[in-house]
DNA sequence: ACATAATGCAACCATGGAGTTGCACTCGGT
DNA sequence: ACCGAGTGCAACTCCATGGTTGCATTATGT
């Protein structure tokens, strides 16, 4: 891509590339089946610390997970509620295209 | 058996990263709207030809697309119904995920 | 107060993928 | 038979990003 400064990739996209990392999807899996923090998450992963913890703030920026301070640490969840909102968004515009797309279709051999 | 949620080699991943391109996103869209092929797509973005070929073949790959045989030219049109079926997955994911961890979080406060 | 476990920040490397240009091939219509 | 539109393949550049290591900082528990 070679957009130079302002690139402002569609906010669509920007959880599409979230979800698209092999190692962030499986960290978001993992935070699914209960909350971890970012050394928590290292020490169950084959990654350092810090690739965790650049894999939790993409995944935060776009609010696929949430973060709250307990002790000393910093604890995620997944944000289920975030992933499926955009499941059923995705599924509303793929509806869009086949319905728009038998329409044309359709009318392409009405004419008969 | 390809659905328990810890196999690897996620072709779920594949479908994302398809989808987490900007251009590749847009030309989706397009195709939503009407089927097209290669050239004619190019002539309507700013990017060449064989940019638009292989975003094509990728989301082919992944069966975003479907591509057809018109003449001396292959149409290609959006295929909807994928897009929702992997729409609908991850709403089911995101319930899940959600569900789980209301569980635990009622369990840690239970026993008061 | 102090040792330690946790996070935060920065510089760096390496790979992949998006985009390009150039050329060869293959049909289809007149 | 031919010209040209449409496609396919290949080599190359460039940069965004996933990963690393090293160090600084914060703050908790005893």
């Amino acid at each position: 891509m070679q957009h130079t400064e302002s690139d402002q990739a569609s906010e669509t996209t920007r959880v599409f590339a979230a979800l698209a990392d092999e190692t962030r999807w499986r960290i978001l899996q993992r935070l699914g089946r209960s909350p971890a923090s970012a050394s928590g998450l290292a020490s169950e992963f084959t990654v350092s610390r810090q690739a965790i913890a650049k894999h939790l703030a993409v995944l935060e920026a776009c609010e696929l997970v949430t973060s709250e301070r307990v002790g000393r640490e910093l604890r995620f969840s997944a944000a289920g509620s975030r992933l499926s909102a955009v499941g059923r968004a995705l599924d509303a515009v793929g509806s869009g295209w086949d319905r728009r797309l038998a329409a044309i279709k359709e009318a392409a051999e009405r004419p008969r």
